[in-house]
DNA sequence: TATTGTTATACTCTATAACTATA
DNA sequence: TATAGTTATAGAGTATAACAATA
């Protein structure tokens, strides 16, 4: 094991870029008053919605506790509304208001700029080739990777 | 802009990745008593001990504020130590103890471990492939990657 | 005055575990 | 008892900004 071989771990690098990109992000994003989970979360939505807590927390790799969180902060942002579930009075379902729907190409818009800051020093292949293999990653580990188009 | 290129963000995908694998790297070194950030800390060491705080913070691209509570840590558990500067009073480097080298082999061991839980499931092109990308990533944000072989 | 580094403060993110309400 | 979800607590990680010591 030498100094070299250190160098070669996969989730050290991997953590080290996308800290910086999500840092980078972070800072876009505060303009308009939300954090990195909040657009993450309210993607999420935008594509599972009308979803239980439970459902969200599988799909994006977190507690439930995690997501009951975020959910009430962005609840108290006015972006979500909880919709009762007359089956289940325990359970019930998360969807974004029309404010939060708005939002999403506006956040997107701005993912879109980030990702070019950072990526598009890549080849359009290398960017390609990246975009899949995450995919992969996420899928294999049950993350919300959407289905395949 | 519709749903299916909301889904095409590079940050996302690398985010959700990236987090599920340090959770589970987290998971792995607590043994050690050590956290990721900290194995960071210490890998960086390892390639450019003795350093000062200022520069391992550009590195590592965080503030000095962050590096002095993560050195303080370090130091605080024996794994770390300050040697005065002699010219300029003001600075001083850090560098692993005796005790923080003998750790580096234990945690990259780990860190294999992890990579291959995660990884492996790419077929070996892609593998190095990612790793090259990442590399490229990380270069051009003026992170420590090593230089090129 | 400028620079190196520390300290104080604050907030996000996340986990674990205890709890509540309903089934 | 089991399940859906919330709440309480705690700690990691990080930033910003004020500060101290030295240059």
């Amino acid at each position: 094991m030498n100094a070299s071989r250190l160098t070669d771990h996969t989730g050290y690098w991997m953590r080290m870029v996308s800290n910086a990109v999500s840092q980078e992000f972070a800072r876009k994003v505060a303009g308009q008053d939300v954090t990195v989970a909040e657009w993450s979360f309210m993607r999420a939505l935008y594509d599972l919605e009308p979803v239980p807590p439970s459902v969200l927390a599988e799909k994006m790799g977190m507690t439930k506790g995690a997501i009951s969180k975020l959910a009430e902060r962005l609840l108290a942002k006015g972006l979500v509304v909880r919709t009762e579930n007359k089956d289940d009075k325990r359970a019930h379902s998360l969807s974004l208001t029309n404010e939060g729907r708005d939002k999403i190409p506006v956040l997107a818009a701005l993912a879109d700029e980030n990702d070019a800051e950072f990526f598009d020093t890549l080849t359009r292949e290398e960017h390609e080739t990246l975009n899949r293999i995450l995919k992969i990653l996420a899928e294999r580990r049950g993350l919300d990777a959407t289905p395949v188009d």
